[in-house]
DNA sequence: CTGTTAGCGCATTCAC
DNA sequence: GTGAATGCGCTAACAG
């Protein structure tokens, strides 16, 4: 409540002075200083930061859109994205879309309004164009919004490609390949690598697709009940984790054993791959890593620190678990 | 980038008149009101909300703290207090404390500094002096926190009560209850009810004591082996969720047959709950409605709608899963 | 109905 | 070294 004038007023010298001395700017005798210091605490001085962040026209804020944060894989994204943030000064400002565009349209709006720094996001509702006509930083997970944007994620192939090689040593026959409907985000080139190889080696691969980006837990197991129920013959299941647990949870509950008469095989690795018996076998991307290199690229923009790259890829490695 | 002076002048009419016009407050005649759109539109003009937030003292950003995003049940929190905050117009700035207080501190700092209008905490770190040093509005989720900070928080008690009835159903002789370090949340209470319930009733409780709000897998499942080897004649387990279950988990990698050998029931029914085989019997809370609850609460307080009780109970209740 | 003015609280010139 | 003045962009009160 006690603002900068007061405290300059109470330590008899003027505010820029108090400025200076509370800021650590500029010069200040160390007598006029401890004056100021006392006044402050006499009067219980806190700088307003709305003040501040008028003047510098900045806040610290940083936004992160997610399509919805009670799924694991965004949970620990955005976990550690905050956690990263926090290491470098930022905040941590959050949005689940929940899938409603209008509200990641929003969230843009608030760059432009100066209410946040820069905005991460992994969230594909809006069109490209709406993200394209920001000036502000903004770093993309996952999905290539063009020029100026820059794009992290992982390597989504090289996944499919590790799924697949798992799936052949099984020496599985008739898949089934759970992907998502987002046309555009680079998660479909795993179940693409992954079929192209299953292909390949003579394996018949039958695709559902599915909104995987929202959280809905009876879709998938009605969707898995239905895969069961339609092909009971498959021997291999592939798709995001959610809908390989789910997958895993029907066959249990069909008596099927596992891994010997299906291997089912998850993507993320998320904690809950961790909580099924067994544990579930997934290719794992680096959620830590993704986290600190989308806030660094992010800050590198707002910072203007250096140039960053349009995309950068990151490795995945097979979790083994013990349904493959 | 565009000021609302610019517009005034494009316009060639004063600022007054431009910041009615676009809020929509006092008269503005129908002809000056378009050549102020026009002018706004062809400035491409977007108000800074900091400037906004400078002279209201306020930002519209609600502060939530929380233990560890990645746990399921704090996940589900943050989702639905941020839907809630957002239906109600106010925006969700988050903090994972990973049990450091000093970030719980930080977070309560931005309170003073007006960066946040009023916090939600559901993390307890912090000793309860700092909070009550507050002004601001501050609500508590589990844990009262002293005179002037509402608390909000689930039927622990019941909980306790009900996982006991199921347990004394199933004629369960000898429990190893896990619960939490902290001693002073609600959440405690449905640990000595439970007891005391079992006690009654003749049945033996064993207790673990773990830091619960810090998710770390491994350390729950390290906790599950411990037990079961060093009491391999447990017939019922109840703790939170996932320490429930890391010992389902660990109960079907021992063969045993569940719910014949032994009962295992968690608390929160979390996602994860349904995402293991078989279905994780556990006490639920309305986390849905516990968010709801804490924002109007907070949002009470920020906006003085009205006042406020100091103690808002929730009710619980069985999710039967095939674990008791 | 509209233009002018005075802050909101702070940080930064620039004289002194 | 320090104080006074200026402005960040906006809103609200006031005079016209």
């Amino acid at each position: 409540m006690a603002s900068i004038r007061q405290v300059a007023q109470e330590a008899g010298v003027g505010v820029g002075t108090v400025s200076r001395a509370l800021n650590g700017s500029g010069y200040v005798s160390p007598e006029t200083r401890k004056k100021i210091e006392k006044a402050a605490k006499k009067l219980n001085y806190t700088p307003n930061e709305l003040a501040r962040n008028l003047y510098h026209n900045k806040t610290g804020i940083v936004g992160v859109i997610v399509p919805d944060l009670e799924h694991p894989f965004f949970a620990s994204l955005v976990k550690h994205i905050e956690m990263e943030l926090y290491e470098q000064g930022y905040k941590t400002m959050i949005c689940n879309t929940v899938g409603i565009s209008r509200r990641e349209q929003q969230y843009l709006d608030m760059l432009e309004r100066n209410m946040v720094d820069g905005i991460i996001t992994a969230s594909h509702g809006l069109e490209m164009e709406e993200y394209t006509k920001q000036t502000k930083p903004i770093v993309s997970i996952d999905r290539d919004l063009g020029a100026g944007i820059p794009l992290i994620g992982c390597d989504h192939a090289k996944g499919g490609e590790l799924a697949a090689e798992l799936m052949l040593q099984a020496n599985r026959k008739k898949i089934y390949l759970i992907s998502g409907v987002s046309p555009k985000v680079m998660a479909n080139d795993r179940y693409h690598a992954f079929k192209e190889k299953m292909k390949e080696n003579g394996a018949v691969v039958l695709q559902e697709v599915m909104e995987w980006n929202i959280f809905h837990w009876d879709a998938h197991y009605r969707m898995a009940e239905e895969i069961f129920r339609n092909h009971p013959d498959i021997d291999g299941i592939f798709g995001g984790d959610l809908a390989a647990i789910a997958c895993l949870n029907e066959a249990l509950r069909r008596g099927m054993q596992i891994p010997k008469d299906i291997s089912i095989i998850g993507f993320d690795a998320t904690v809950p791959t961790n909580m099924v018996y067994p544990q579930l076998t997934s290719i794992r991307q680096n959620v830590e890593l993704l986290a600190e290199v989308s806030v660094n690229t992010l800050l590198d923009l707002v910072e203007q620190r250096k140039n960053v790259p349009h995309r950068l890829i990151l490795d995945v490695e097979i979790q083994n678990g013990g349904t493959a």
